[in-house]
DNA sequence: AGCCAAACGGACGGGGGCGTCCGTTACGGT
DNA sequence: ACCGTAACGGACGCCCCCGTCCGTTTGGCT
């Protein structure tokens, strides 16, 4: 284990790394992660050396600059399997994921890509993989959640989640409320009989403006 | 009314420009819309400057590549609504668009996108939504599709949908099957008592390699 | 106050994609 | 067979973006 003698960091420098981050944040999570690197720098007041001597590639800033969200995510899974309602919890960590992936642009690209290896998704992954499916059989025990589920369908939903982040952010929040309790209802083994779950508002929706027009 | 006069088309650009769309649909088809334009010059066999002659821009070649899935849209939607069975139409609609927005891949952008203005998507929009804002109302007098829905869930759907795109072929479509087994079973008013619907199967997905990876 | 190293940022090189120019090719009508 | 012209395609300019280099600034310790 090494022990990290304090390095002296100018002050400087954490000042700009901690405004990057932010910047990172703002910019990434408005406009996704194809946004240029130098609007992060600008946004955050450096210059491009700058930013990059901190973060030497795209990559990195996107590994430090999502690990919050990392964090929510695992604590939502970690929540959902101590919940006493299996099914309740299922639901509960559904809406969660959602509002993290609206309600930062960036972050379910990061989430949902399987980067070369920089960042340890991978793993990630498998654990939260398993504990989701360790939930689910619960679930499926109280007969709450349909029989046909698979773990590989909420990575299928979450995937086409990712198609309603090219929409503005007002709209896509509430778009993503909504898709939630649609998956929730698909995924329930009945719906109440006869009265079917109300569901969050409709967004109003308006088509990307636009992929490919530079 | 312009009556074209059979002007003389030499016949090597004939031959080149329907080349030119069989790359064009082979190549979005399987790449998606960002593509380049060289990329499918050379899965044609020709130059660069000859694709441009024939489509002055991008947009124009999406307009003419992606004309007959639009034709079949339409159809999709024609079919639906002379449907006898309202909720019967309404989810060959959804089966008959997820499969075509799944077998090629830059439809479903082209189809969701609201290009500058090159093409008339916009009008064939109204015209559609207005359609199946019709063919809803009727399947919900039925009673099978629920209450709640409106229009925008299927924009909301179909959006979402583009999420899956990002995936090798052979997923894509399996994917696609069964999301829009599991958005039926959302829009559903209430599945058949007891035993829930049986769906498609399941795919084995794989992480997006990756959006901004150059 | 003075010094030194760490940190900064403007400017640069490399790569890729879109759309265009102009010299060359080859179709097709005579 | 010939010739005019439409069509072709390699090469070019332009722009955007990633990542780097080097001269300059500035924090912090003595």
């Amino acid at each position: 284990m090494t022990s990290h003698l304090p390095q002296p960091v100018r002050s400087d420098a954490r000042d700009n790394r901690a405004r990057i981050l932010d910047a990172a944040r703002a910019v990434f999570g408005e406009e996704g992660l194809s946004a240029p690197m130098r609007e992060v720098a600008r946004h955050a007041g450096v210059g491009p050396a700058t930013l990059y001597r901190h973060f030497p590639t795209k990559q990195a800033l996107f590994a430090e600059t999502f690990a919050e969200q990392r964090r929510a995510c695992h604590a939502a899974v970690r929540d959902a399997l101590t919940d006493s309602n299996p099914w309740h919890g299922f639901r509960s960590l559904i809406e969660r994921i959602c509002e993290l992936h609206a309600h930062s642009r960036g972050f379910a690209d990061a989430f949902m890509t399987a980067f070369p290896e920089a960042m340890d998704f991978a793993a990630d992954r498998e654990r939260t993989l398993h504990a989701v499916r360790e939930l689910a059989r619960r679930a499926q025990k109280t007969g709450q959640l349909r029989p046909g589920f698979v773990v590989d369908d909420l990575v299928l939903m979450l995937m086409a989640h990712r198609g309603l982040q090219d929409t503005p952010r007002a709209a896509r929040v509430t778009a993503s409320r909504r898709f939630a309790a649609y998956m929730i209802e698909a995924f329930s083994a009945a719906p109440a009989t006869g009265a079917p779950t109300p569901l969050p508002p409709a967004p109003r929706l308006q088509l990307t403006h636009s992929p490919s027009t530079p």
